[in-house]
Parts: structure tokens; sequence; C-alpha cells
DNA sequence: CTGAAAGCGCTAACAG
DNA sequence: CTGTTAGCGCTTTCAG
């Protein structure tokens, strides 16, 4: 990499005039600025990243923590964030924490030694049953703003992104109901953090406003979801019903139905979160709740990065958003 | 954050003192040595890494350039390189090309200006289709190694990480053969690239070693996946077998089946390129080609790693790994 | 055993 | 119009 200090020797001009000149300053003659712009170009010069982020104390960087990149709706976040950052001049530095409270701790600590600016992240299934948030409010007390989306933690001050969880699986359960659907059944692989609860309670209240009796299926980490559904199926041969907390459940409800005679939407309608790609995987094709993650993504980037331009510290109006759900309907509902 | 002067006025002693007392430095008194650190505890004293980088000349930070985030066998490579650059002290910075060349590019130069150590990367779509490969020479002549994976360019000399897709496909083939199957299909949603093209070669070799037709079926980036696997079924009423080169393509010729009145493994067998979350979204499961995705991305970062390490800039020996594949039977075969 | 000083690459206030 | 200087936070000779 070529620096000020070479192209300066080359031209026989001192470091200040070289940045002024590659920096537009009025201060500079039209006939050095030429010269110094083109051997600039010449050996391809690029300011020095680490340099300009001591100097300007600043590294217009993103630390992205998230609990699971292999979840398609979180991986579809941090998309997202990447392009929305990118569009800023941001880069981020994504850690993984795998559901761990530990790495996500270890995380936060590493990358808040001036590595980024800020943090955008949802937070780890073990931080949420534990209910530990002092890290989280540490890292802000020490100047760097967090984003907090979808898992967020109420108790702490800082802007969030959210999805308005409860009327997706209120809306979605009560749009069967008007099928004339009356066994609907609940299922989860995610009763064990806030979001899933969440959706479990929209159920709840759209089933029993309708007087109908509610039925939640749980399927825990180690369990064979196929297994569990399967079991459903012969179970509650009445069901005629889903509404699916988590994206493979509704896909898997799908194509066990036949396994029992059962046509869908017909004889049973199914809906579920899911994304288009994987609504993809059932036929008929699964209707889902859209969450649009990318803009979740997007909205949390740029909620970081306004903080981080409004140098004055003092406003401390953490707002809240909610990006609303969309009932996409395909061929898995009436 | 706490910055060595501060420590240093508070305890009366000059930076290089307590700099040397923090790093364990013979030539500092246990004394003093005490004092320094407690203070520093008391702070949570963290050396600032963008400092350590400009003075050190290196960052430890990989950036990572990745096709398509939702792919998630590139999520789960990322997730591998993540892991195992933790491991060794980096962070990673990603980027997400989208499969475009131009993104590809920027994203390359804008690391290159000192945010990074060095590059893992898989190349885009289009990068492919125009056989451009400058980019990468440029950066690796900047003194910046790259570490291709998966999909990678032969002709740019540095560090690979490879799946054996040509003895995949090939090896699948024979053993749907073996279940005596005569009309086995190829199904691909990515023959523009190179990976698809082996993959597709691995196939022809097995069907044409044992006298059978070749039959495949090319599904392009607009087109409905299942419409197209419909009209599948429908021409070729005696399929008995499908070789799949993507992760959704299996899934749904297996889910596709029953709307034809043929049972999976019975009537026809399906294996597919895929992982084992996607394999469960159909009913029976599919049987999958595992890639060792996180293996891939863990030798990935070793490479690159191991390359950063050794400074001497001599040895040229590249080397290209080559990761096997597993074929992993579920019930979606004999 | 401790401190002063140089330097990583850059910007910017201040002289000339 | 151009150059000198200081300083961002840190490590590391080299003096003391």
């Amino acid at each position: 990499m070529v620096t000020l200090k070479q192209l300066a020797k080359e031209l026989n001009v001192s470091i200040s005039t070289v940045s002024k000149a590659l920096n537009d300053s009025e201060e500079i003659g039209e006939e050095t600025r030429k010269r110094v712009k083109e051997l600039a170009k010449l050996y391809n010069y690029k300011p020095n990243k680490v340099a300009l982020s001591l100097k300007q104390n600043k590294t217009k960087t993103i630390g992205v923590i998230i609990p699971d990149i292999l979840n398609h709706f979180l991986s579809k976040v941090l998309f997202g964030i990447e392009r929305e950052a990118n569009l800023h001049g941001y880069n981020i530095i994504t850690c993984i924490s795998n559901e761990s409270l530990q790495k996500e701790k270890d995380s936060l600590q590493l990358l808040a030694n001036g590595s980024v600016d800020g943090f955008i992240l949802s937070i780890a299934e073990e931080t949420q049953t534990e209910n530990e948030i002092n890290h989280f409010k540490e890292t802000i007390s020490q100047g760097l703003p967090i984003v907090m989306f979808d898992r967020v933690a109420h108790d702490v001050k800082c802007d969030k992104v959210i999805v308005d969880n409860f009327e997706a699986t209120y809306n979605a359960t009560k749009n069967l109901i008007a099928e004339n659907r009356k066994h609907i059944v609940f299922i989860s692989k995610i009763d064990n953090i806030s979001v899933g609860k969440l959706r479990e309670r929209g159920y709840n209240k759209a089933m029993l406003e309708e007087g109908l009796e509610t039925n939640v299926l749980r399927i825990l980490k180690g369990d064979d979801t196929q297994q569990k559904i399967k079991r459903l199926y012969k179970k509650h041969t009445e069901m005629d019903g889903v509404v699916a907390a988590d994206s493979a459940s509704g896909v898997i409800a799908i194509n066990m139905a036949r396994n029992f005679k059962k046509k869908v939407p017909k004889d049973i309608s199914v809906v579920g979160f899911s994304s288009k790609s994987v609504s993809n995987h059932s036929v008929p094709k699964l209707s889902i709740i859209r969450q649009h993650a990318k803009k979740i993504g997007a909205q949390a980037a740029q909620l970081l990065i306004d903080r981080l331009n409004s140098s004055s510290e003092t406003h401390n109006d953490y707002t809240t958003k909610i990006v609303k759900t969309t009932l996409v309907k395909s061929k898995s509902t009436l």
C-alpha cells in the first residue's frame, strides 16, 4: 500500500500538501493538485483505513451479533443490515453467539475496544432464559450504542426494531377461523423465546375469542419434528388447521397431511412464519406470515447510523419501530 | 475508553511504564506492575484495537465475501469461518456480493485499504460467467492473500478449498443405479456455475457408463420450480430416480411425487445436495449429499491464517484442499 | 527499574 | 499557496 509519505517524497512536496490536495482543499494550487492526483491514481493510492479510524476516533464499522446464522430469518436480516450499512459507507463485523450468553458477552467485550462504532444484535436464547442484561447496559454506558431487533430486551434503553408477533398470529388464526376451521393447532419450536411466546398468545386470544379450544404442540431441541407432527395427526384426527410459529413446522405439516389422507387446503389449512423460498418446499406451497426481514435489517441499520451521526449525546429518546407482518396466501389456505 | 495516557497520569508514571507493566515486561518492578494492573482492571482497560492495528500493521480481521447469504450452504460455511477465525483471535468482516461482479470488485477494493489482513471468498455467478479474475490477482499482488472456497477460479494462484462435486454425483447416481433405477433425471438450478457443471458431469458419466439415457432438467432464475418439476413428472412417467444439484429441487421432487401416485422410495428414489435441516422438509426425508460446509469454512480459515502467520512471503506453494462429500441415506432412497 | 522519544498513516491548526 | 507540527493510542528501542 502506498502512503502519503511516499507520494510526498516522489513529488518533492510535504505530506500535508499531498493530503490536502487529495482532499480537494482550496489551499492548494490548481497545478499541484493535478500532479498529486495523477500520481495517486497511478499508484492506486487509498487512504489507510486504520489510520483514519485512529485519527477520527470512529471506524465506520458496525458490530452485528446474531444468535444463529443458519436461521433463514436472521440471515435475511443480516443481509438487510449489510446492504443498508454499505449504502452509508459502513462495514459490518459479524459475530455469531450461537444462542450462548457467554459468547454474546465475549463478542460484545471483544469488539468494544475501538473495533466498532456501535452494535446491532438479536438476543441469544440463553440470555433470554437467564434474563441477563447487564452486558448490554455496560456496553451502552461505554458510549457504544446498541440497536436490538426481533428478540429484544425491553429493560434495556436503546433503539429497537420488532415484529408484531402477537397480531400476526392473531390475524392468521382469525383467518383460518373465517374459513370455518374449528380445530386449529398451534405448532412451535420456539416457545422458549419471547417471540415464540407472543405468537402463542396471539393464537390463544383468537381462539378464545371465538370460543374454540386451543391446542399447542411444542417441539423441543432434540425432538424429531416429523415424528411429533405425525403423532399429532394420529391423535387429533379432527384437526383442520395449523398455525406454525417457525418456518419448518408448517412445511412439514403440509407434506405430512397426505399420510393421513387429508387434502390441503380442502381438509386442513396451514399457515406459518416463513419465507418465500421455504414456502416452496411444500406441495401445495405454504401460506406464510412474511416478516420483511430485509426491511427489519435496513431499519435497524438506519437507526444505528442516525444515532452515530447525531453526535449530540444528549437525545435519549429511544425509538421502537414495529415492522408489520404480511399474510401472504398461497395454496395451503382457502 | 480508558487509555494508557490516563492510567499513566493517575499513577504518576510514564506511558511506557504502564504499557510494559500490562505486557508483563521483565523490565518493570513487581510492585509497579501490580499497581498498574489493578488500576487497569478497575477501569476495565482494553488496548485500543485500532492503535494496535496501525502500529503492528495487521488488523487480525478477515474479509469474507460470499455471493449469497440466503444460500444455506454458504451461510453454513460462513459459520465455520467465523468459528475458526475466532479461535485464532480473528474477526470477520462480511460482504455479500449478491452474485454481482461489480459488488465483488467493490468489496475487494474497499477492504484492501488496511481494513483486513486477507480474504476468504466464493466467486460470484457473474464473475464466473464473465470469467473475470483480474481483481483477484490485483488484490493478491497488493500483498493481501486470498483463500477461495467452493466456487473457485483455477487460474488464480491462491489457496483453495473445494468439494468433490464430480465424484459426489457420480457416486450418488451409481447408487441409484444399484437400486435398479433406469430412468434417473438430473435436476439443477445451478447449471450456470462451475460447481453445477461438475455435478452434471458426474451424473452423466455414471449414466453413460451403464448405458443409460441421461435426462437433465434445468431450472432458471425466474422459473417456478414446482411447475417445472410437475411437468417433468407428467412428461416422464417412467422416471424412477432423481439426483438434485441444489437443495430445494430434491425436496420438491419428493413432495410432488404423490401428486402422480408415486411412492418414495418404492417407485422413485431421490437424492440431493442439501443439508440435514432442509432434508427434513420432505416426507419422507431426503437422502442427501452432505458437503460438510462448516468444515469447509474452518479449513479455509485455517489456510488463510497459516499463510498470514508464515510471514515469509517466499513460499508460493499454494494448496487446494478437497473436502469429500458424504452420502447420507434417509428414507427417500432404498 | 523507569522514562523519553520515535514512529505507524493520517488530518488540521498554525506558521510562513 | 506550501510546510511544520502536534496528536490520535500504542509499542519499542535507547538513555538514564
